[in-house]
DNA sequence: ATCGAGCTTCCGGCCACCGGAAGGAGCCAG
DNA sequence: CTGGCTCCTTCCGGTGGCCGGAAGCTCGAT
């Protein structure tokens, strides 16, 4: 895999605690069975030492060791995470229109909220014949690049804004955004149109729409996208569908400004189904 | 709360890392929030090694801390949690067919593994006006009171088989199997007919039927299940739909039972693994 | 104003942690 | 079979990080 993948490394002080972070550091996306010598590596840790601090987290459920003698992350720990309310009260309340929508589109549904200056995707639905994604449940991607990293960051604090402006963007693709004046004017587009669309800037083959789901004291907490195959995609048949979903999942969560109300205001132009 | 909850307990040995462990293991289903104090209570930490430790596992992401003064689960400990392969792994390729098994429903779908004398629920889709189950992603549940508990005991290990049995069986309604030689027969009608159907064992108003799931080595992995309303439910029409899925998700997983070709003939040397 | 609950910081003593070293198990090549 | 390799496991003495009582702080409730 991509050799830059493993040092996602934290200042991991010589405390305790923190080499067992370091030893669940070691794990990560394409990382997910290690052996013993190969965490103590990865954590920077003496052998005998990664030695201890496993066998303890392995006897608490933490790690499992399968047959084969490789590490892996255990149930225990999967639990755990499970209880973050970023990922499970917001996937639970999220869950039926993802489906829906997923139902509708037949193709990929995604959920993410902001990690800093990435976006971790929380919930994905994959039709096994839709357009293959760069993402997985748990993954991440930089902001400025994606659908529902764009509509993350236009609603972001400023400062983050700025210091994403302000650092260097990578290309994943010739279609990326990386310069600032211009990504500073996709997220004006963002907060005028309450959707993202992105054509390309991940995969020159995919496009996506994301849009933003509020909280209950109405700051955008999440985004929702669905990434169609770029060819002959009508984004103005989808943005409503993403639009109605978010604004669902928005009022799930008890945003005021997605209440139920006998409206007739459609925004302006919509002349679609 | 009920005096019995916060008592999951482990050895948690007064090391540094069964410390952290502890902290970790004072959240729980209905502990998603908690104090420092609360926290330091639970573990059974005094409040100065409490805040040190707390203080180092949110600044690595694995807590976070609200604008409430709150701890919960940090999304950094999620990520990793989602590396688990019982959970990650089973999931992602049983995806497309809870889905479809779901839409097909439209009740609660229930995907579970065995973890010790317990079943963990690792995904769930439910129908929002479907019968409220009493179960949830990252939940444990006994193995003798479910459908997917019942399963994944049919094919458990002996021993596990036999330290079931021999311990007390909590009855979570009247009609729970609690005595070990009915439970024995349970489990060999669930081998006999490769699917359980328990009626009114976790609530008398739902009933659940469920069916192994296999690996590449043919062990059971895994128990898939559907939970519809008790009143006017007809076994018969559900049990081919959860045999069907369980098989999909089976062949999806590698496992030779549940090829697509008819077994038989074993074609000479073309399909060398 | 008084109280109490919860949080944060400080610091000296002590003990749990560290990690080098030695030994064993499995594997491959010669 | 032997040698060399990698990976794992156990042991043990020195020491530096951890422990936790105590003092001070910020709330909000009485």
């Amino acid at each position: 895999m991509s050799p830059a993948q493993g040092a996602r490394e934290k200042p991991a002080g010589p405390s305790v605690t923190g080499r067992v972070l370091g030893i669940l550091s070691a794990f990560g996306p394409g990382a997910e069975a290690l052996t013993l010598s190969g965490i103590a590596r990865t954590a920077g840790l003496p052998l005998s030492t990664a030695h201890r601090l496993v066998g303890e987290l392995a006897a608490w459920g933490a790690l499992e060791r399968g047959e084969d003698g490789l590490y892996r992350i255990g149930l225990r720990l999967w639990e755990v995470g499970a209880l973050a309310p970023r990922s499970l009260g917001l996937r639970e309340r999220a869950m039926p229109y993802l489906e829906d929508l997923y139902e509708a589109m037949r193709q990929n549904v995604q959920l993410a909220v902001r990690d800093g200056h990435e976006v971790v995707y929380v919930e994905r639905l994959a039709h096994p014949e839709a357009v293959r994604v760069f993402s997985r449940v748990g993954g991440r991607m930089p902001l400025h690049a994606t659908g529902v990293g764009q509509v993350l960051l236009a609603y972001a604090p400023a400062p983050v804004q700025e210091e994403v402006l302000a650092a260097p963007m990578a290309a994943l693709t010739p279609r990326t955004i990386t310069d600032p004046s211009e990504l500073r004017r996709a997220l004006a587009a963002v907060r005028r149109e309450g959707v993202a669309v992105c054509d390309g800037m991940v995969d020159l083959l995919a496009l996506s729409v994301a849009a933003p789901v509020r909280g209950e004291d109405e700051r955008v907490v999440a985004s929702l996208s669905v990434v169609v195959p770029s060819a002959g995609a009508e984004p103005r048949a989808i943005v409503p569908a993403v639009r109605a979903a978010a604004r669902g999942i928005s009022r799930a969560l008890g945003a005021p400004s997605a209440r139920r109300r006998p409206v007739g205001v459609v925004s302006p132009g919509a002349s679609g189904t």
